[in-house]
DNA sequence: CAGAAAAGAAACGCTTGCGTAACGATCGGC
DNA sequence: GCCGATCGTTACGCAAGCGTTTCTTTTCTG
C-alpha cells in the first residue's frame, strides 16, 4: 500500500519538516549528509565508503568528509575490515539510532498535523 | 484526514527522497534554504526578512544570505517594499514554482514506490 | 524637526563543504 | 615476490555559510 500524497500536502510535509526542524535542531546537515546517515541506517550493512559513493552518484571524498562530520556528532562509526583492510566499514551508533528515531516521530507528527 | 505514516514509512520515504534528489540535482539547498523557500511558496505574502528570520527562529543574516544565494539561482526575487521603504517584500519567481512543483512530483513518486 | 528605533545589507573572521589530484596501504594475478 | 589495481584518506585552492557587529536608509515619536 503505497503513502497517499496529493503534490501540495506532499510540499506542506516537507515544509512543516524542515521548519521544525530547523527549529529544534541546531546541527544542519546538509541533504547529502542525510541521504547517507538515512542510507546507513535504513539499508542492510555492510556499508563501505565506495559503496556509498556509488549509491548516491558522488565522489569517495564527498562520503569521507561525511563521515568525519557525523562521526565527530556521533551519528556514525568507522571500522577497519579485517577482511580487506583496505576496507572501511561504516556502523551504526545508538545515538545515531536515536537521532533518526526522534527526525522519524517529526515526520509523523507534522503528518498527522497536516 | 492526516497523512498516514508509519515510523519506518516516514524515515523510508525521506531516505527515498533525499537520495534521489542528491543523485538528481547538484544544487544543494540546505534544509534552511528549503524551509525558506517552501514558507515563501507555501505561505500567503507578503514575506519580509525580519518575518521570515522570526518563522525559522533565526538571525537576519541567515535570511538575507539564503536571499543571496536562492535569487542568484533564479528561484526567488527581491523588491522593495514601496508602502515603507525599509522593507524588502519577497516575491516568487515562475523557475522558483518550477523547482519546488519538481520536488513535490519527486517526494510522490518515491511515496507511491514505498 | 531632532533623535530614537527599525529594517535590511555589508563587513569581519572563521568554519565547513566542494572537486580535483595525489598519496600510502593493501590486495590479487602472474 | 612484484606490479598493477583498488580502497580510503589527505592536500590544495576555492566557494559558501555562520554569528556578531556595524552601517545606511527610512520611519516613527515627542
Amino acid at each position: 500500500m503505497p503513502v497517499e500524497l496529493t503534490p501540495s500536502r506532499a510540499l506542506g510535509l516537507w515544509h512543516a519538516v524542515a521548519l521544525e526542524q530547523v527549529r529544534v535542531d541546531s546541527r544542519d546537515l546538509t541533504l547529502r549528509q542525510m541521504a547517507i546517515l538515512l542510507q546507513i541506517y535504513l539499508v542492510p550493512p555492510p556499508h563501505t565508503v565506495r559503496g556509498l559513493a556509488a549509491t548516491l552518484g558522488v565522489t569517495k571524498p564527498v562520503i569521507t568528509r561525511a563521515l568525519d562530520t557525523m562521526g565527530a556528532l556521533g551519528l556514525v562509526d568507522r571500522v577497519r575490515d579485517e577482511r580487506d583492510r583496505r576496507n572501511v566499514v561504516i556502523k551504526r551508533t545508538v545515538e545515531g539510532a536515536l537521532y533518526l528515531e526522534k527526525f522519524g516521530d517529526l515526520i509523523i507528527n507534522q503528518g498527522r498535523n497536516l
